[in-house]
DNA sequence: CACTTGACCTGTCCGC
DNA sequence: TGCGGACAGGTCAAGT
């Protein structure tokens, strides 16, 4: 669930709050969330400043100053929480509806700095994870060797978008844009909305699209993806930003999750059907697959 | 090689 | 009320 628009959110927020903070103290559950051997995480956490938060594609990058990274994957239901000193989440607190008193049942790792702040990787379905590593093997990767560009990037043009999309001229469009490697950040929630936005049925092969598609696709996806980060991102049921926050991009949606309500544009039922094996939500109307 | 499907998990919701 | 099954969706491995 975490697409560009929410990890960005999530980079923005912690960007304010960790640089600088040391970290006092890391407990975690179990390997699959945080892979790395307890005496590494003693040896380039522990005692460690942070230096910088980044973000590419879907991916958070916590830089510390012992040349060592944090490289994390929130997946569908991952959350990074940051806890300011003397403040608890839960009753009465005014986030207390999405995020309860940490840690919680979901609490994967917790970080302690040594101004008794924390930050809290929260996860409820275990499929994201938080990875130590040196800062100069990230780009080594085999996720970032093969990730396609930031579709906000002034370099992303449409004809980088078109070029991105025909490496995968047979398949639906559908299934193209969501391939990270054809372009960086964009989930279930971003694809749907961009292809209301430009018109296009989710299940129209690529190669079938014309100029004008691929100019329409490009610009309602950067315009969706910069009003969703103005938003603060989308919320259904898990994702809130680094201080606990839920994002409000969802009340302006289009077509995702608005199965059964009309089409802002010309008021036909939205319905709801899969392609790419994924729930997709389109305007029959406005979005008719091409014979 | 190109593409599709299943697995990874847990919580929620729906129908019987 | 309880229970089984479908569903949620990011990514990678396995299968066609």
């Amino acid at each position: 669930m975490p697409e560009l628009p929410e990890v960005e959110t999530i980079r923005s927020g912690l960007s304010r709050l960790l640089p600088g903070r040391q970290i006092a103290a890391v407990r975690f559950d179990t390997p699959k969330s945080f892979p790395n051997a307890p005496a590494d995480v003693e040896a380039f956490m522990t005692g460690a400043q942070i230096v910088a938060v980044a973000r590419r594609a879907k991916v958070l990058l916590i830089e510390l100053s012992s040349k060592y990274s944090l490289v994390i994957h929130l997946k569908m239901t991952g959350q990074l929480v940051f806890q300011a000193p003397g403040v608890h989440f839960g009753a009465g607190h005014p986030n207390d509806s999405l995020v309860g008193p940490l840690p919680d049942r979901s609490t994967r790792v917790t970080v302690d700095f040594a101004d008794g702040s924390q930050l809290f990787f929260n996860d409820q379905r275990k499929f994201g994870w938080m990875r130590l590593m040196p800062t100069a093997e990230i780009p080594q990767l085999d996720f970032f060797k093969k990730v396609g560009p930031e579709p906000l990037g002034s370099d992303f043009t449409w004809q980088v978008l078109k070029t991105r999309l025909l490496r995968r001229k047979n398949t639906n469009v559908k299934a193209a844009i969501l391939d990270q490697s054809v372009v960086a950040g964009v989930g279930n929630i971003y694809a749907d909305e961009s292809l209301w936005g430009a018109k296009i049925h989710p299940a129209t092969i690529v190669r079938e699209l014309s100029d004008k598609d691929f100019k329409n696709l490009h610009k309602s996806l950067q315009a969706i993806l910069r009003l969703s980060i103005e938003k603060g991102g989308s919320t259904d049921k898990h994702y809130v930003d680094a201080e606990g926050k839920k994002g409000s991009y969802l009340s302006f949606a289009s077509v995702f999750r608005r199965e059964g309500r009309p089409c802002p544009r010309c008021g036909t039922t939205i319905i709801k059907t899969r392609v790419a094996g994924r729930g997709t939500h389109i305007c029959p109307h406005c979005q008719q697959l091409q014979a």
